[in-house]
RNA sequence: GUGACUGUAGCUCAAUCGGUCAGAGCACUUGGCUGUGGCCCAAGUGGUUGCGGGUUCGAGUCCCGUCAGUCACCCCA
């Protein structure tokens, strides 16, 4: 072997291939119900709209993103994420205004420059939806009850919904403040019980609201650190708390999480988690446990990015879900029966004895194909009928046609069902419409 | 970026203390069955043991490097 795909990316065929399609089409039917538009964004974008958006502290920004320059110099990236694109596309197309609602979805690649390991690669599939337009909390209600209606179309039960309220400009620079003083009292030596790790310590200047999450010195901090709820102002608690009440009135079960905090700047109020939850496996309610990779889709509430970006003031709430990780959660049982249910299993397979036979046979081919009906064929290479049986049976063929010199003097084709042994033979004219009587 | 483990036919794996150890099963091809699949039987194709160095009379086995995979950290979906 010379050549292998790069570091973290892979080849995506056989099974993952339906299966991913299978997610894909899912989505599409759904999203379409709900009203959403499809929109493609390109790969890369100018550098500047993921550290504008994102956050230029962010790891995302400062070491994971691909970032090059073209031949004109132009300083561009592999997109890391989906939600600055299409803000970028929204406000350059004029899909967006303020007042108007607008919805988009999207699906397809994205990049980051990571350590690949279970559910991470560099190279990553990412189906997302962004609502544009409303500041009320039914907005954020309806893009997590779009998540819970996908996950339940695929047959996924086993995960929990996390929430946080991360408060807006207004309320949270009080608690970032807050914290940062809490953080900066704490003993330093390593001697000291409360004493912060290294990464957190780096954490303090940089994104205090990070410590929240780190799994590390949560043991120590929890309990006593100052949390966000104390310090939101009266309109976002009164945001959280509608949304709360929405989702328990619609029975959407949730778990508040006052500890969770997001790696992207832009959010504001509203963020969550779906986690999987199967005993036994990674994660699941017990936070913190070891098996990290078990956040399968995130998402919350952005209504200063539009903008930030250049847009008019344009509130917003989206989400992602992490292709690789949400295939993690799929019972191969469910996904097994409804691709079972799609595949045809209609194959009929066109065995030829003889050169007359396989010139014939190639008309006959595309005649069916032509026709609708899914087919195969032995007669590329040249094979006894007994090697193109067993290749038919490898395809699990439903039908063989067997076309030989016989036959073909007769203007006939021996028709065999693959799974009663019973054979007859059919006239070669007009055989796409004898083939539709069986 | 840090740490740990792993790397032998297409796949799953064997090979004693470094010494005919480069093998098995599955898969594939062919034959048994001159025009008929699955089961069975037989034969065959297929590997510079990830790659590159080193130690040694001798390396799949030991050492170093490198690439890749897995897991954890970091981070995130």
């Amino acid at each position: 072997m010379v050549y292998s795909a790069p570091r973290g990316t892979k080849d995506i065929f056989g099974e993952e291939a339906k299966i991913r399609h299978f997610l894909d089409t899912k989505a599409r039917e759904i999203f379409a119900r709900w009203n959403y538009q499809e929109i493609s964004t390109p790969i890369f974008e100018e550098v500047n709209l993921f550290t504008r958006s994102v956050g230029e502290t962010t790891d995302i920004v400062e070491k994971e993103m691909y970032v090059f320059k073209d031949k004109r110099e132009r300083l561009l990236a592999l997109r890391p994420e989906g939600t600055a694109p299409v803000v970028r596309a929204a406000i350059e197309n004029a899909l967006i205004s303020p007042g108007k609602i607008s919805k988009f979805f999207y699906s397809g690649p994205f990049y980051r420059y990571e350590r690949p390991q279970a559910g991470r690669q560099r190279e990553f599939y990412q189906i997302g939806v962004e609502f544009f337009g409303s500041v009320s909390p039914y907005a954020d209600f309806e893009v997590l009850s779009l998540a819970v209606e996908y996950f339940h179309n695929l047959g996924l039960k086993e995960y929990n919904l996390f929430l946080n309220n991360l408060g807006c400009p207004n309320c949270r620079p009080e608690y970032r403040k807050a914290l940062k003083d809490y953080l900066v009292q704490l003993p330093h030596s390593p001697t000291a019980t409360s004493q912060l790790c290294a990464d957190c310590q780096r954490r303090i200047e940089k994104n205090p609201l990070r410590v929240l999450d780190c799994k590390i010195d949560s043991k120590n901090i929890h309990g006593r650190i100052p949390l966000i709820k104390d310090y939101v102002c009266e309109s976002c608690n009164k945001h959280f708390q509608e949304l709360l009440a929405l989702l328990t009135e619609n029975k959407i079960s949730y778990q508040i999480d006052p500890y969770l905090v997001r790696g992207i700047d832009y959010y504001t109020r509203t963020i969550f988690e779906f986690k999987n939850s199967v005993p036994g496996s990674n994660a699941g309610l017990e936070r913190f446990s070891s098996g990290s990779q078990d956040t399968f889709a995130a998402g919350g509430r952005y209504d200063n990015l539009v903008k930030e970006l250049g847009g008019e003031d344009i509130p917003a709430v989206g989400w992602a879900i992490g292709v690789e990780r949400l295939i993690k959660q799929l019972s191969k049982e469910f996904i097994s029966q409804e691709l079972r249910a799609k595949s045809q299993e209609q194959l009929i397979y066109l065995a030829t004895i003889g050169e007359k036979a396989r010139k014939e046979g190639l008309k006959i081919v595309q005649t069916l194909r032509g026709a609708g009906f899914t087919v195969e064929t032995g007669l590329y290479e040249e094979k006894s009928l007994k090697a193109q049986m067993r290749e038919a049976d490898g395809l699990k063929a439903k039908y063989v046609l067997i076309l030989g010199e016989d036959e073909l003097n007769r203007k006939v084709t021996t028709l065999r069902d693959m799974q009663t042994k019973e054979q007859k033979e059919i006239k070669l004219d007009n055989l796409p419409s004898e083939l539709k009587k069986i």
